[in-house]
DNA sequence: CAATTTGTTATAGTTGAGCTAGAAGATATA
DNA sequence: TATATCTTCTAGCTCAACTATAACAAATTG
């Protein structure tokens, strides 16, 4: 899996990670059993604190996508592929972009919609 | 126009304003021409400071959704309806949601796909 | 079993965003 | 002219995010 993290960006790295991690996972990129990256080690290579890591990693545990363990590491657990979800976020996003809407306007529109 | 602003939720009160606006505005709920509340009489109603309000109305005229002008208040300008992105917008939220996804993971996505 | 890997927990310090508050000033409008 | 409303500036507070160390516990490996 390919990481890509931007610490310019406003969002919080750690929700970076996560977004990233739900992403693979509906886009089936990521599969059930397959094993991320040691904390340690995805920490050093992305060059951040290796407690942003594992802030990232226990939350996806929280949600139920993630089974962390100590001396195993983080297996992905549960959920499969959701196509449906993928197809209707790319719509939403073309369309957003369509409109002019920035990123974080979209970002903020959608969680305005599911908080209703 | 309503709004309903949420103090406790983790995204900014500034943000959450601009996103109401981007909401009504792509539903139709504000129509071109429409003038919001002041922002001294917006920030009493909402019982925050004022300058959260302007702070949202200064990166909506940015945005060119709004024309703001001292002695005259904002006014709604520019864009019009655009059913096709509420349409989209509600059949990714309600995805997501059958997902089990939380609105700030869905949100996170919407950030993840735009970006790249 | 011993060594290694890897997450867990705790403590602590830094930085910046977000929010609040008060006040003086400038521009529309009535 | 008087009023409404945004603009700009200064200032202080709080909390989330990130970083840094370090001791510790569980799973794996040889």
């Amino acid at each position: 899996m390919l990481w890509r993290i931007d610490p310019e960006r406003d969002e919080p790295v750690y929700q970076q990670l996560i977004a990233q991690v739900h992403r693979a996972v509906l886009r089936g990129d990521l599969a059930v059993g397959e094993r991320l990256p040691a904390a340690t080690e995805l920490a050093r290579s992305l060059d951040v604190n290796i407690h942003t890591v594992l802030h990232a990693y226990r939350q996806l545990r929280e949600e139920g996508v993630l089974d962390v363990r100590r001396g195993r590491g983080a297996v992905v657990v549960g959920r499969r592929d959701r196509g449906d979800v993928v197809k209707a976020l790319r719509g939403f996003a073309s369309a957003a972009r369509d409109a002019g809407l920035s990123a974080d306007a979209a970002a903020a529109l959608v969680r305005e919609e599911m908080a209703s």
